[in-house]
DNA sequence: GCTACATTCAATTATTCGCTTGAATGATGG
DNA sequence: CCATCATTCAAGCGAATAATTGAATGTAGC
């Protein structure tokens, strides 16, 4: 095989890893595999995809190399193909966040206030978390808090986050993480805690990220 | 706005984003802009486009946020729009060589031994450049050595190895390198070298990754 | 201002992509 | 082995993409 034919090669297989990534629906798909294993059902319904259009994707991606899958039952289970995915979609959100205009929009739509916006290091609240000082806040479903979270955290969606304010005690600091560094939940409820005069910051990333980082989680119901 | 149309734009600017190395020309432009600032003829030339397509994907991966752009006279020098891309780069070829049997065929056709093909760290190369242990070879084209190279590297481009041995000491141990980690020109001198009865490796990575860890580079003809 | 030259724009075409629909496959549980 | 259900396959369609061609724009040097 020629060198300009193997370059040829590995130029395609590049370029097909990053298709992968290269439509908001696979990118969506490759945020909701990041938190655990999912059927090919669940990920339609939970992207808003056609059942059939939703197992292409995955198919595609499972090429591609992003993706692994194993059949359990009458169920097929996609899951990323290993940590390096996870990876690769931290190197593409910091691209969108460093150089996109609309990202960067986005973030400080949520937040007017400059100090709003900075997140909290996962170090930084491992060390906070064992000096007892906040509250951890899981804004994401129900249902993918009982698959895994972070230690102590508390479990409230974000729609539910306005008439549950009780739970939160106003006299600790509030920490809110939800399913990646961005993922508009976690945004949404810093907002709409600071509004009711919480102290509350958000994680830098999310929980994927905490459990990839090798950090104690919790499971369970 | 609304969360969900706010989690529509995020998802479209990070699909943005991959779709800007989702194309085997592209992701082969993106490595040559790692090396430096170049123009939109010098791009074309070097990856077989014609001009005008060149031009249309340089402005393509501009509006994604991949690249940056200045004008100098009458040429555009595009330009990697900032380090995160180079990581992005990275994490692609990383989730290929681990997930795609192509990549991982292609290192295998080169090196039949085990051990030829384990790369050597940046860290390692500096620790036996200030021992003086080893000889290091640049393989790129000469325009691109001139344009800056490790110190103390020779300048031999992969098409002139054969006939420019004398060149190389064969007493010492070569470290070969190109354009990036899967530059095929550095497997190939690798794989010419120990043909020769060379001791021979190939730097775990290339020029780029080299000048953005921030160790010392020469330049100038 | 005129000419040369690098780049971009605009129009066109073949191909690929994303999605829908409906049928086929594969596994489970009675 | 039959009914059920999750998933995949196959065909078809409109929209987007990648490439080509030729004209238009912008800059430099005379």
């Amino acid at each position: 095989m020629s060198r300009q034919r193997i370059k040829e090669t590995l130029l395609e297989a590049f370029a097909a890893v990053a298709k992968g990534a290269a439509n908001p629906h696979r990118f969506g798909i490759l945020e909701h595999l990041a938190q655990g294993e999912r059927t090919v059902e669940g990920l339609a319904d939970r992207t808003g995809l056609s059942i059939a259009n939703a197992s292409q994707h995955l198919q595609s991606m499972r090429r591609a190399g992003l993706l692994a899958a194993r059949r359990d039952g009458k169920f097929m289970l996609y899951r990323l193909a290993d940590h390096s995915v996870l990876e690769l979609m931290h190197a593409i959100t910091r691209v969108a966040e460093r150089n996109v205009a609309e990202v960067d929009g986005v973030v400080r739509g949520y937040f007017h206030d400059r100090d709003a916006m900075e997140p909290v290091s996962r170090a930084e609240l491992r060390k906070r978390l064992k000096l007892g000082l906040v509250t951890v806040l899981d804004v994401r479903p129900s249902d993918e808090f009982a698959l895994g979270h972070l230690p102590n955290a508390i479990s409230i969606p974000v729609g539910d986050l306005k008439r549950r304010l009780s739970e939160l005690p106003k006299s600790r600091e509030v920490i809110a993480y939800c399913r990646g560094a961005y993922c508009v939940m976690a945004f949404e409820a810093v907002a709409t805690l600071r509004a009711h005069g919480y102290r509350v910051s958000r994680l830098e990333d999310g929980y994927p990220e905490w459990k990839a980082a090798g950090l104690p989680v919790a499971a369970g119901a």
